[in-house]
DNA sequence: ACTCGGATTCTC
DNA sequence: AGAATCCGAGTA
């Protein structure tokens, strides 16, 4: 079987609005290819990050030297450090005129958005890694199957949005049937 | 140059 | 409930 599976997501995936590519990033397949090992892990859990109108998303202050990625076309690894402490895995979504991402906050095996990061070493090494093309990171229609359906709540620890933005439901979780 | 605080996790 | 621990972003 080729290493670089035909089921990998293309570019189009990706450029849908971050709330699509969110709620169908549950349920597929995140592929790791390590020095000698592959893995793949079931996405369980995610959160989609909106424009600089959504007052909880990094986008809100603008293109930065930290979001700049958010602002590319999607498809794109945007990664970045919290509490001085753990990684933050992001997908980043839209067609490049309005930023988007979609934190990977759980996967099948690990809960949890840094301790997942930790687990796939994922760390600043891949800001800007293309999820078309990379040699390390992916992402595939899984092909087991599975009955489940997509619960839907407010995002986690963004306190400091006002409650227009904290209580859109833009949180995306798999319950399995 | 200096301050502030965060899309979290672990331990007490 | 509090600590750990870094660096980007805002202010000047």
């Amino acid at each position: 079987m080729n290493i670089d599976s035909t089921d990998r997501l293309e570019k189009q995936f990706y450029t849908q609005s971050v709330l699509a590519v969110a709620r169908s990033l549950i349920g597929m397949s995140l592929v790791r290819q390590g020095q000698d090992d592959l893995k793949k892990y079931i996405i369980t859990e995610v959160e989609a990050y909106n424009g600089p109108e959504d007052q909880a998303s990094h986008a809100r202050m603008g293109k930065t030297k930290r979001n700049q990625v958010m602002f590319e076309p999607g498809g794109f690894v945007y990664v970045y450090l919290i509490y001085g402490l753990h990684w933050m895995l992001n997908i980043t979504t839209g067609k490049g005129q309005e930023p988007g991402a979609v934190l990977i906050r759980g996967l099948d095996e690990v809960k949890g958005p840094g301790r997942l990061t930790k687990q796939l070493l994922v760390d600043r090494s891949f800001y800007g890694e293309d999820l078309t093309s990379s040699k390390r990171i992916w992402v595939e229609q899984a092909k087991v199957d599975r009955k489940y359906k997509i619960q839907t709540t407010p995002r986690i620890g963004i306190e400091y949005a006002d409650p227009f933005w904290k209580l859109k439901e833009w949180r995306f979780v798999l319950v399995d049937t």
